[in-house]
DNA sequence: ATAACTGTATCGCCTGTCGATACAAGTCTT
DNA sequence: AAGACTTGTATCGACAGGCGATACAGTTAT
């Protein structure tokens, strides 16, 4: 069975989990993300009950903290009335964060000349322990709406970009996001088998990049190498994903995989 | 003297005004977005002191809030050590935002699209009073990093998008804007007095899309038409924006107003 | 009609926040 | 190498303010 990758149910462990060791350190704060994060998991608008539950929080809280939050336009009642809706203040904030991670500046350049010189989608995402965060997207052709958003996020297990980072990490960081990674595949060639994805891994080590063949899509293919910090350490990759419709897995990845691999040389931070 | 679009002082007036008109509505929500707020008007990382001035809060509360954020993902250390970046997590946020929003929804495919006709910049923002912030940005060419990201925002009053989107508003509405607009041009071209600004509206309005050249930056000509909601009130705009070296603003015009407008027609919801 | 929703309002108890203050570790001067 | 700065961290008590409980008004569904 297939996993919908567009809904919020994509496998990744939801990153509030494990937050919140103790119960007892609950604040007003982190009581008002939590409501945030309430829409994590819904393809819809939310009324403030439904918000109050989904988010687990009492319904006086919910209340409190949805009132705060909408004054302060982080929250927006919907189009239609009919619930609310995260608010577009949000963007500033993401704005903030594009501008100064510094990885984004240098990387965006790159890619769009990637992305002329490639002809397919690019993209550029951001390692976040079991899932690649998508911070840069640069589609040529028409896509799915969900895999054009900035924010999405895949795991770092089965994916072209996370297979990249895994390649560049030591051992027992690997075994380490293996062993926490959720292993419910995307697709029946989505590889979750711990044995096989080591297998990849090395792969990978020895190409500098890796090939995942359907492994989130049907139909598509994708090389991803791993962008560099100054320390060596892997910060996040770049992906180029194809149609099998138009090209073999080795067709693809011997014409694609030096262009991710020359512009993946061009964000490393050498120093 | 021009003034730098890519920092933070770009003449909109911050989010966080007027929002607590009176001090006694602190809570320990607002504080903390408060201090993710302080971002704003900085070009790199923050110290703790530094986030605490800035943000107006005092050193306790922001160590506290910082380190609340900080569990959470929404605030993290600079790749260097040397102070605080936005988390990672706030574009779970932001894709929450972008899934939710039908407009953006609905106007990816139209854009994607847009871009593929045009060969030029093509973006979609949305109309948030004085401002328009950019949702969807699709660069073909090369542009300045500070552009090209999401989250991005201009003024309402003196952008091809926001002239769109006032073109059909009540001029009750328009006259509010202007009145409550930052006025400081951005290059000697930008239009910001009243009187002018009522004349490109009416233009606007006569015309079904809104030209500006050389009101943002040197050199640069824009064509942006509104897109509407259900009950005829414009949301947001579609904007192409081109070089001055390729294009003459009338021909610019003629060859992408009847492309924008075709595009904004097919988000627009009919009902 | 009734029922099941919405969002809103009120009102105490007690929790969790914030100010003040102190300290440890690191960086730039001298 | 010692001083004068930073930086982040820790503790603690007073009191603002968040939260639970509860009630109510306005819509939509049955």
């Amino acid at each position: 069975m297939l996993r919908n990758i567009s809904s919020g149910e994509n496998g990744i462990r939801n990153p509030d989990d494990g937050k919140r060791e103790d119960q007892l350190f609950v604040q007003a704060v982190a009581r008002a993300m939590q409501v945030l994060s309430a829409f994590h998991r819904t393809q819809r608008p939310l009324s403030l009950t439904a918000l109050a539950e989904a988010s687990g929080v009492g319904r006086s809280a919910a209340q409190r903290v949805v009132h705060t939050l909408q004054t302060l336009g982080y929250i927006e009642r919907d189009e239609a009335g009919r619930g609310y809706v995260p608010g577009i203040r949000l963007l500033d904030h993401t704005h903030d964060y594009l501008r100064l991670n510094p990885l984004i500046e240098r990387a965006t350049p790159v890619l769009l000349d990637l992305r002329r010189n490639a002809r397919e989608r690019v993209d550029f995402s951001l390692f976040d322990d079991l899932r690649m965060v998508y911070a840069v997207r640069m589609q040529s052709k028409r896509e799915t709406f969900f895999a054009t958003l900035v924010g999405h996020s895949v795991p770092t297990l089965c994916t072209s970009g996370g297979r990249a980072v895994m390649s560049r990490l030591p051992d027992v960081e690997v075994e380490d996001i293996i062993a926490r990674s959720d292993r419910r595949p995307f697709t029946d060639k989505t590889i979750t088998d711990p044995q096989e994805v080591r297998e990849k891994i090395t792969e990978a080590r020895q190409l500098g990049y890796a090939l995942t063949v359907e492994e989130v899509l049907v139909g598509e293919v994708a090389v991803g190498v791993a962008v560099l910090g100054p320390n060596g350490r892997p910060l996040g990759a770049i992906h180029i994903a194809g149609s099998l419709s138009e090209w073999t897995p080795s067709a693809f990845a011997e014409r694609f995989a030096p262009l991710a691999s020359e512009a993946a040389h061009a964000i490393n931070r050498v120093r």
